[in-house]
DNA sequence: AGAACGTTGTGCGATAAACGCACATTATGA
DNA sequence: TCATAATGTGCGTTTATCGCACAACGTTCT
């Protein structure tokens, strides 16, 4: 057992089909042969082979014109879903908390530059987009985005946060890397963080982390509510109790 | 543009690959590369290859030791999600149901055997493993497949249900062919089905059919609870009003 | 109608990628 | 301590993958 492994052997065909199956999303629900072939820089004969092969294995579907995905994909994300013992050990407390307070709640975890939803429990539709398991929004401008780079060595948090290229999503979105590192630093001191209407206009969220046995930050919950209903301050004096809470109580769950 | 391509291109190490995400379940959440090689059955060699570019690419990650997914997989289940109307459109309608209801709610496709988990809300947790959107149960012995193989020709379902070789999970479990097409008949017939302990002891579910808008059934929903809060009549006669009121308000929007 | 364009399916030779074996090395456990 | 099982690496062989070129097809112009 020497050194590490050269990266001599990269199966090109698999990465190459994961990204076809990536490429598909809200926008484009189903695709062309060509289509697919742009999205991932593949050549035309490529995108073909692989939409063939997922074909074949039931994760796709051919009407003779365009390719879908079929719920067969599913398994895949469930293979991690069900591997993992996070969002099976939050999603019952997610309920709780969020029957308790009549708003929503939602765990993630911290991918890269973006968060990635592996909880919720929600109340009424409040954003635009639909949020479910698996979802990804960027982390610079989120309650829990923030709270998960909050608790990591400032110039890793710089790092990924420069890597995700902040656009403002709202006329309040704070996107200068000198002052988010600001921010992180507060909510760091804090230990929670609010996000004002950043990621979307009318939308408010509370963030804090989530902490296992050993103390190390690992993951982030929040509660989201819409402005008109409460204001920053409003949803800090009524929820950061029962979060505290919820935040204790798993600590020693979590391993 | 003549007959059918020949499966000459088959990308063999897509195939591989993806099979190598699905040997990752609840029992197995880490595993070394001679484990996934047993589970995949393919040689230690190709396995490893799988697995080194899986964690090239981030899907997986490798801790010297044994390899385990990463959050990143989701984004392949969550490409399906994001790319189809149903989940997004029936999830808000579940957790209402749910409210109402105070007990849990699901909807799911037929995929093969199997039923397939798109939406679902939890009001506490009733069955021993955890249920979340991706969970695959099988078609036979759930509320929920029975609605979905009976409202398909009789000859399929049958099929279908011997494809997925019937074992019972209950002392109550019906497996036998001839019984479950009798059953079958019954449910078309009714429009709804109850399905009493037969999954797992203490577990009774009332489904029924999604509609679309051109009268096809699509999917079901169900709604569950434990035998000793409410029997199966009880059921019946609580929830099937709202079920059908909820099947009637989502017929005009599925499309 | 006819032409020009974009897309698709197919075949094939060339290339490199994937294969699987063997060997040395290192845990793990009786 | 020895035996079993698992791992990393290298290498010759095979075959899977590539990307081009061509023909067929549908659409959309003039």
């Amino acid at each position: 057992m020497a050194g590490e492994a050269a990266d001599r052997d990269h199966m090109a065909a698999l990465e190459k089909g994961l990204a076809v199956i990536e490429c598909f999303d809200a926008a484009h629900d189903k695709l062309a042969i060509a289509d697919v072939a742009r999205a991932t820089d593949l050549s035309r004969a490529a995108a073909r082979r692989c939409l063939l092969t997922l074909t074949k294995l039931g994760y796709a579907e051919f009407d003779g014109k365009f390719f879908r995905l079929t719920p067969r994909v599913l398994r895949l994300g469930h293979a991690w879903l069900a591997s993992s013992a996070l969002p099976q050990l939050v999603q019952p407390f997610l309920e709780r908390l969020s029957e308790e307070t009549h708003e929503s709640s939602s765990a993630c975890l911290l991918d890269g530059h973006e968060i990635v939803y592996i909880g919720r429990s929600a109340q009424r539709r409040i954003m635009s987009v639909g949020l479910s398991v698996g979802t990804r929004l960027p982390a610079f401008c989120t309650s829990m985005g923030r709270v998960l780079l909050a608790f990591r060595d400032p110039a890793e948090a710089q790092a990924r946060i420069i890597a995700g290229k902040p656009r403002a999503l709202t006329p309040r979105t704070v996107t200068d890397p000198a002052k988010l590192a600001a921010i992180l630093a507060d909510v760091r001191e804090q230990g929670h963080c609010i996000v004002d209407q950043e990621l979307e206009l009318g939308l408010i969220s509370l963030a804090m982390p989530l902490v296992n046995a050993r103390g190390e930050v690992i993951a982030a919950f929040n509660i989201s509510g819409q402005v008109q209903r409460s204001s920053a301050g409003d949803m800090v004096a009524r929820f950061l109790p029962q979060m505290r809470s919820l935040q204790a109580m798993l600590r020693p769950l979590i391993t």
